[in-house]
DNA sequence: GTCTATAATAAGATAGAC
DNA sequence: GTCTATCTTATTATAGAC
């Protein structure tokens, strides 16, 4: 049984995402939940604090996934697909919270933004750090890490924005496709050139 | 010279950059032009239509980059490299342009809103036809060509968010690693097959 | 914990002089 | 084309009763 919290803090979810954060009013929730606007105030001490809880639990949940999805994992490819299916997933699943967390970052005020920005940071030197042990076991061609942390990251987020739950695609064939082309982006240079040095050694490989 | 008008819309292009759409007054705008704020709307008829310039011509001169781009290359695969390097470079030298083009949709009326995503839907699908002919022609693995196409447009376009013009790296230093991964990306699969298939005709086509 | 009523503020936009 | 002055409206948030 859901308290008046968790309602208004699930209503507010569905209509940022909907309208956006500054085109949802404090009545517009209230109306939602079925309660008058001034009892907003008593669960919640303003509309940003309720935007910035939105945020916090998302990415406590995005990383407590990405966790538990790396436990399963040993070698280095399986833990990069691992933490690519968490990141898709988690984007897909939640979509409106993670579409919120992602596009309304400027509604939080510059103390909360810092906090929040903080975790997200947390979060990509996971991945960072995941593309540099495949750098240093030679499973990956040397890159730039940050970019290309940003763009893996950044590509896998996108779904949240086009994604529709109805639509042709399952959340697990999207995430094959997503894993399959960062793989093979990360790895083909790496394929192509041992090809060129030694086919024979990388034909032992494939 | 500039028209005031001009500055206007020059002025409103970076504090949208800076604050945000919503965060940007009429009356921050018209200090930034050292005017009072009802001169603006001689100019302009409402903030909403100064949003809605911006994005116009922004989105113009984005495919015009792309036709002119497209005219110098011949084969699929230097075409591709052209498209990629013209949004890369784009996004990244109009930087404030092309943020508020891709993080402000949600402060467009609903008509604006139609004509915008009208062109990026043509946009789009320059990429996509791109993506079709490397398949028919057996260069790029057969793939989900729409949501690679968002993969590859997003992926680049992330660019505008994290991209400081004095930062470590140019921007052809960063068009030439996101041309790398997608090129990667898109023959990987198709380059270790034709190696499993036939090592030697793959050989010469390297 | 929810209500009614209202305060406080700020924004977009217009009227009309110069 | 720009100004001063003002209108209109909406929003966040608070006070205090129940």
């Amino acid at each position: 049984m859901a308290s008046m919290k968790d309602t208004i803090k699930s209503v507010a979810v569905d209509l940022f995402f909907r309208k956006g954060y500054y085109a949802t009013s404090i009545s517009d929730i209230a109306r939602g939940c079925g309660i008058q606007k001034a009892s907003i105030y008593y669960h919640f001490p303003g509309k940003e604090e309720l935007l910035f809880s939105i945020m916090q639990s998302t990415m406590q949940d995005l990383l407590s996934s990405l966790e538990n999805h790396l436990a399963d994992a040993s070698d280095i490819e399986g833990r990069m697909r691992a933490a690519i299916r968490s990141h898709v997933s988690f984007h897909l699943n939640r979509q409106k919270e993670t579409f919120i967390a992602t596009s309304e970052l400027r509604g939080l005020t510059e103390d909360h933004l810092s906090v929040i920005v903080a975790r997200r940071d947390d979060y990509e030197r996971i991945f960072q750090e995941l593309i540099r042990q495949g750098v240093d076991q030679g499973v990956y061609e040397n890159c730039d890490m940050k970019i290309l942390s940003y763009a893996i990251l950044t590509l896998c987020t996108a779904g949240a924005f086009w994604f529709r739950p109805d639509g042709r695609l399952s959340v697990d064939e999207i995430a094959d496709i997503y894993e399959k082309f960062v793989l093979n982006g990360l790895m083909a240079a790496q394929a192509s050139r041992a090809f060129q040095q030694s086919p024979a050694e990388f034909a032992t490989r494939t």
